[in-house]
DNA sequence: GCGACAG
DNA sequence: ATCTTGTCGC
């Protein structure tokens, strides 16, 4: 997991402008499209995996399923959490790989550093971004997408946090927020079932290339180019009476990765549960290791 | 000045 | 995110 931009390594100590300009510089080389070795629509899928590879040969191109070993793609899900000392940040990274109907845990890593600066929206990357790039380190496979907890294009100035890891990584990565930072959803998201989505389009909150600056689109979708879709509301879990239920995931690209397809990664992870396997397990993990450090 | 905001 | 027991509902 070599680090492909050093100068996009979350730095705490910047000020505040030099943040927000890093991150328009970010959002300049993020790519919003779908640039990934592997079909993510066959991810949970061994047998069509084995059969895309048969046709297309082990090489790593876009009709590829499996790692040049035939193995599955290892996707890793990251999640923070904080030491009581309210002094320092807890990054937990859990990697799986498709097997059979499910998944296999093949390594789970975490690392503490110290909490410099506090919470700021917008700026959460810049607060647990070093976290996250320890732990990062201490993989000792390479990842080959990441799911984090939190926004990625749905931000500001379209560089969530998982927008910053990935283009720092410049790894496919997608973002998993439990609440709304910025844009609109073109529809109501209430009472959805489990499956559906409505897109979340950018507003006024959220910058555009005019101030970002002139290199990468939107490449969003069909629709208004001043106002692309950055993101999915997704319900990954429903109940099935009116009376009790769930609120959707606010799914977003962070790096490498169209927001259909992230919703759809996003969806292909649910277990049963509101996050999708790799996340969730991340934050078991993390409350895990947590325990252990007290 | 008011609003408003991931984790 | 974190501080926390019980508790409502499937």
């Amino acid at each position: 997991m070599p680090v492909h931009h050093p100068d996009f390594v979350p730095d705490p100590s910047l000020s505040r402008d030099e943040m927000e300009s890093q991150q328009r510089a970010i959002a300049r080389h993020a790519v919003f499209t779908d640039d990934l070795w592997f079909d993510p629509a066959l991810l949970g899928d061994p047998i069509a995996r084995a059969t895309a590879d048969a046709s297309s040969g082990p090489d790593k191109d876009a009709d590829s399923a499996n790692r040049d070993d035939g193995t599955a793609p290892l996707v890793a899900g990251v999640d923070q959490s904080f030491l009581l000392d309210q002094d320092r940040a807890l990054s937990a990274i859990v990697v799986l790989r498709s097997a059979g109907t499910g998944w296999d845990v093949v390594e789970q890593v975490h690392a503490v550093t110290p909490l410099e600066i506090p919470y700021i929206p917008g700026l959460l990357s810049f607060r647990e971004g070093g976290a996250i790039l320890a732990a990062v380190e201490e993989l000792s496979v390479e990842p080959d997408l990441y799911l984090f907890d939190g926004s990625g294009r749905i931000h500001f100035r379209q560089a969530g946090i998982a927008t910053h890891i990935g283009v720092t990584l410049d790894a496919p990565s997608i973002g998993v927020a439990k609440n709304l930072l910025c844009g609109d959803p073109v529809d109501s998201t209430e009472g959805l079932a489990a499956g559906e989505r409505v897109a979340i389009g950018a507003n006024a909150d959220v910058e555009g290339p005019a101030k970002l600056g002139t290199d990468e689109g939107d490449a969003g979708s069909a629709g208004d180019p001043d106002w692309p879709t950055i993101g999915y509301a997704v319900q990954s879990k429903q109940y099935d009476s009116p009376n009790r239920h769930v609120n959707p995931l606010l799914v977003s690209p962070g790096h490498r990765v169209s927001a259909a397809t992230a919703a759809d990664i996003v969806l292909a992870f649910a277990a049963g549960y509101k996050l999708p396997e790799p996340t969730r397990l991340a934050d078991a993990y993390a409350d895990e290791v947590k325990a252990e450090y007290r």
